[in-house]
DNA sequence: AATAAAATTTAGACAAATCTAAAAAATAAT
DNA sequence: ATTATTTTTTAGATTTGTCTAAATTTTATT
């Protein structure tokens, strides 16, 4: 037997589960423009995921994934990132290179493929991005985490996540030395335009901008 | 960018690669046969892979894959070698287990993936059934091997290779403690139905049918 | 409350890959 | 050399996923 979905509806259930993580509720448009695709495709699509019990919906009035739809969508995550951690940690692929190809290895269908793999790597709890990875039943913990900009002043902090995760964003932390697990503190806020001087144990100083600080998610202590 | 081809299309170049080799020359019905489809719907895509270029094809007159068609067919085998070889060696799958999932692991595209994984393999130059891995180039040496039919008796020899590689044999060779690098001889040939006993090092003689001894190679010295 | 704007859905089309049934060509048998 | 059989191709449908343009519904603004 093949894969049970598609990869396009597989797609499109992940993209309506972290639509609905962050805003609590997802919309046609939402999707059309996370996925890159049209409205009318998103509708399109909304009905035959119905039809398949992984949606509840109603034309106009909204949806929102169904327990199964759920479920399905979490094995796909967990898939996506424990490809990703064995792309960084097996193959040597830098964290911001791997995830068009978790992408496509995603929807390998084998569930014993990736629970093998999932062995083989030591059941690892977060992906090179510092996500959690959803065990075998789809459970996970989301992490307590603060960004940058709430980071009190001369705080010891670790980075634990990344918000946007475009090569872009990854490409310029890779430059400054701000990875998973970096040790840091901000030491000096601008208050013109919100940037942050931050100090890694060993360096010099870096600057980053507002935007950046955003993005970037640690754990402390107390 | 995403896959240059469909995993339908590859899978067409891969069936026409593997008839080309046993048959030395291929037709619609052999390829309809090998992939489960319909003979009309082997038409229809030899006229798209005839517009792309990948193969050579005059109605009613017959076919063969262009040097590019041959090329891409050998880097899906490449593909699909190496994550059998990840699955047995790395995940401790059974070599009877591995073919649907390399089935699909096999349209993964990026070309960088496969050469880190070959990397992190280590070069392997066969797969867990004993078939040559084709390298980064497309490059890959036939073994000298014979089938157990025409292994001279009492002519130490390896398991080198598997004919059929239905879950069926691979089930039975299993039973029977037969694996690739298994050292055995031939005891014995009944005319009667031309089945075999071979003695495997340490273990009690085993008989196997003409069948199978057609489809188990083995190389050996002298 | 009426109107304007935005969001969503429908209608109708298209490309890819497949199918069945029928036609055409090639091959085998008389 | 005809005729019969087999192989291959075409014609016309079907399914899945996508699109554009138009219609409908909801929401926001006057
Ligand atoms: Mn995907
Ligand atoms: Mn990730
Ligand atoms: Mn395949
Ligand atoms: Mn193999």
């Amino acid at each position: 037997m093949g894969p049970k979905y598609s990869s396009s509806r597989e797609n499109y259930l992940k993209a309506i589960f972290h639509l609905q993580e962050i805003h609590g509720t997802v919309t046609t448009n939402d999707v059309a423009s996370e996925m890159q695709t049209r409205p009318a495709s998103v509708t399109d699509m909304l009905k035959k995921l119905k039809a398949q019990k992984l949606l509840l919906y109603e034309k106009y009035k909204g949806f929102k994934l169904s327990t199964e739809g759920r479920k399905v969508a979490l094995q796909i995550i967990r898939k996506h990132r424990l490809w990703e951690y064995f792309l960084v940690e097996k193959l040597r692929f830098g964290w911001d290179e791997v995830h068009e190809m978790a992408e496509e290895l995603e929807h390998i269908s084998s569930k014993k493929l990736v629970d093998r793999l999932d062995e083989f790597l030591g059941f690892p709890k977060t992906d090179p991005h510092g996500d959690p990875i959803p065990d075998s039943q789809g459970r996970f913990t989301l992490p307590r985490q603060v960004d940058l900009l709430n980071l009190p002043v001369n705080q010891q902090a670790e980075v634990s996540g990344i918000g946007d995760q475009s090569a872009e964003i990854l490409e310029l932390l890779n430059h400054k030395h701000i990875a998973l697990g970096t040790r840091l503190e901000v030491k000096k806020k601008f208050a013109f335009d919100n940037s942050l001087e931050l100090k890694i144990k060993n360096q010099s100083p870096v600057t980053i901008s507002e935007h950046v600080a955003k993005n970037v998610f640690v754990k402390y202590e107390e």
